[in-house]
DNA sequence: ACACATTTGTCCGTATGTATC
DNA sequence: TGATACATACGGACAAATGTG
């Protein structure tokens, strides 16, 4: 069985391909709670050996499986939380990451001012470089979720206006402006709300929340986003899938 | 330059053992920003460029460096925080993960019971299986960093007393049982502490912390161990390199 | 704008080691 | 013990992105 899916018109590379071809057979329960040898998977794809491991590794990365030596490839049993759980090994952008739920903003503010020094260190910029912020009020199925309070270089992405941030600021910068997003840095703490942040959340006052300052990079490691983002840990959890090397 | 090194008398796998000697050149600023490229590499340590890649990826993927097509390999700028810093992408056990701290455990409880069904569930053992219960107060330098509320599966971990629990569990676990600690779920979310709680960390009453829930597997994917630990936050941030695949 | 060298990415093949069953 | 299945390590070839002149 030779399976090569494209994505959007885009081409994928191989081991991609399949990588997303067997994660979209494991939640479609085709297996069931082990996946095929590699041997088997080699044959189903009729790639090689290391294409069907560099798939699988993906797969293990972002906790979908894990594998045993001599033994075979397991699916994870899904954890039975009410809460939305944000996968942080693939947490780029929002939109993408809960396609399952919808994700709408209300502008809380928009405008563009010159970087100080703080922000220039940030960014790994120039002072007085431009940048855009953006404070959003991000919602899930119409509930409060997060406020997020972004920011982004100018002389990277070169134009954003109202009407964009108001929906994936993600899916502009990867589709439209074709930019690539290559990593980020993650860093997770807790902050005390404000009055006014515990209003817009629809949380009581002096509540607590999971805060995530998010540093965004580029292919060629630029810098394009910084970002502070306050989740109301109420309908939220975050999952990390741990692997020892 | 041949450099087979050994961790405490195990013999390593090359890929593992060249990665950990480029992460302490690297914690040793022999290099200037930029790693030597694949080519370098491969003669420096004499491996192949499968093996040089394998150790590099082990250093992506914990955050260390990052790789730009065509250009070379980078190591990441170091955050300026003033808080410890646990990285999720390595965080099994506590002890290993802040070499650099004195990590030392006050034990609050210590005792042993059959798994009721909710904790049978968790462990995917049956129930009445006997369950090791530790909750310890861990200190970092000796300020109060966390409230860990374990569970050990005793079919699995057949002896734990007061005096190993004082200690560092895993290391235990991993040195003297020889027992193989594979890969782990975390899960992050936020707590409001109680009274007692706040007193044990030194917080005022009625804050919140960050809560990591962990589900720790051996490499046959045996659950040996669950645990929700409590951190102060004002001392300890979580930190997740993400890679897009 | 173009050509070229450099550097990492993808993909293939083969052999042998180690853990599980 | 042997068979199965994943892990490690070597090799080569070509593609794609970057940097340089």
């Amino acid at each position: 069985m030779v399976l090569i899916q494209r994505d959007g018109g885009f081409k994928m590379v191989k081991y991609k391909e399949v990588a997303e071809d067997i994660q979209k057979r494991i939640y479609a329960n085709e297996f069931n709670g082990k996946l095929p040898t590699e041997q088997a998977l080699i044959e189903m794809y009729d790639v090689s050996r290391n294409t069907i491991r560099s798939a699988i590794n993906i797969l293990v990365k972002r906790g979908s499986i894990h594998k045993v030596q001599g033994s075979g490839l397991y699916i994870n049993r899904k954890t039975t939380d009410d809460k939305t759980i944000i996968n942080l090994s693939v947490k780029i952008g929002l939109t993408r990451l809960l396609p399952k739920s919808t994700i709408t903003s209300e502008v809380l503010d928009f405008h563009i001012f010159p970087a100080d020094a703080a922000m220039a260190q940030e960014f790994n910029c120039d002072p007085e470089t431009l940048i855009y912020r953006v404070k959003r009020l991000r919602m899930i199925d119409g509930k409060p979720l997060a406020i997020e309070n972004s920011y982004y270089n100018k002389d990277i992405v070169k134009y954003l206006d109202k009407n964009i941030v108001k929906n994936s600021i993600y899916s502009y910068i990867e589709n439209d402006l074709k930019m690539d997003i290559r990593f980020s840095d993650e860093y997770i703490s807790m902050k005390r709300l404000s009055d006014e942040e515990c209003h817009l959340l629809n949380l009581n006052q002096g509540s607590s929340c999971l805060m995530i300052k998010e540093i965004n990079f580029l292919r060629n490691s630029a810098i394009f986003n910084v970002s502070e983002t306050l989740y109301n840990s109420d309908h939220i959890a975050l999952y990390a899938p741990v692997q020892r090397d």
